[in-house]
DNA sequence: TCAGTTGTTTATAT
DNA sequence: AATATAAACAACTG
């Protein structure tokens, strides 16, 4: 569940119970999941701690404690979630569980599959860049000055320069090629070459893009998303019904249309 | 059997 | 310094 609308939907959900929950119990059933801290340390640092309000900072997932703070981060299929006290847990949904951290509000379990990333704990805010790393600003606070000041000048790509969390965070695979096919434009353009215009249409497109999202709490598959088309092969354009290409861009596989899109555009 | 997958890091090259 | 590419990480699906 990796991209920015993922995680937001996650902390939101996490803001109905977390905020003053005492930890009463850590369970770690793969240390797989935890990053540069084993189990033993992992239960002993946050065993009485009280959590305080998430935040998220582009793919990036903050519990605050009055103790430590846990950083989550999915790679591909994490997914954090809470059963508050008194609910059962569908046993389907407990599935690649592989940390369970109980409190007098309920449990907060951490599934992921393929454990490509998973959660650290750091003692301070200020020791939260050392983890993530240098982060752009958020995708859905970043102003549209902004935008354009950070992408001014850019000689990459624009799909690859989405993408890259150090220029903008939140933005993946899918939700770039969404905005790419939304705006118009071929996911391997340059970004020097779009002028001020076409640089706020991409970051309406973005916003526009970003609160959709957000409100369903991931990346919708209905008709009008080109990230319905994904899975598809051949598929239409979901615009114009041109059949969509799809190759290698940025590293990723890219989707996108050969008459919407044109390269010159 | 093998390619592909919502992400990032590292090494290597340009 | 920026940018691009491939491989690695891990586990499962079609």
């Amino acid at each position: 569940m990796p991209e920015l609308p993922d995680v937001e939907g996650q902390r939101r959900k996490l803001s109905d119970y977390l905020p003053g929950a005492q930890v009463t119990a850590v369970d770690v059933l793969d240390a797989g999941a935890l990053r540069e801290i084993g189990a033993d340390d992992f239960r002993r640092r946050l065993l009485g701690a009280r959590f305080r309000q998430p935040r998220r900072h582009g793919k990036w997932l903050i519990l605050p404690t009055d103790g430590p703070i846990l950083l989550i981060h999915n790679g591909m299929t994490g997914r954090p979630y809470f059963v508050s006290s008194g609910t059962v847990a569908d046993p389907s949904g407990t599935k690649s569980d592989r940390w369970v951290i109980s409190t007098d509000h309920g449990e907060l379990h951490y599934s992921d599959l393929r454990k490509l990333r998973g959660v650290w704990l750091v003692d301070d805010i200020a020791d939260v860049n050392s983890v993530t790393g240098q982060q752009g600003l958020d995708a859905l606070d970043i102003s549209s000055s902004m935008f354009r000041a950070t992408l001014q000048g850019r000689r990459g790509g624009l799909k690859a320069t989405l993408m890259d969390q150090r220029v903008i965070a939140g933005l993946g695979n899918m939700l770039s090629d969404e905005i790419c096919w939304r705006a118009g434009v071929h996911p391997a353009r340059i970004v020097s070459a779009l002028d001020d215009k076409k640089l706020n249409a991409i970051y309406r497109t973005m916003r526009r893009t970003l609160e959709s999202a957000v409100k369903q709490g991931r990346i919708p598959r209905t008709r009008t998303w080109l990230n319905s088309a994904r899975q598809r092969d051949p598929a239409p354009c979901p615009r114009c019904q041109t059949t969509l290409r799809r190759s290698s861009i940025a590293g990723r596989t890219s989707i996108w249309c050969p008459r919407c899109q044109l390269p010159s555009l």
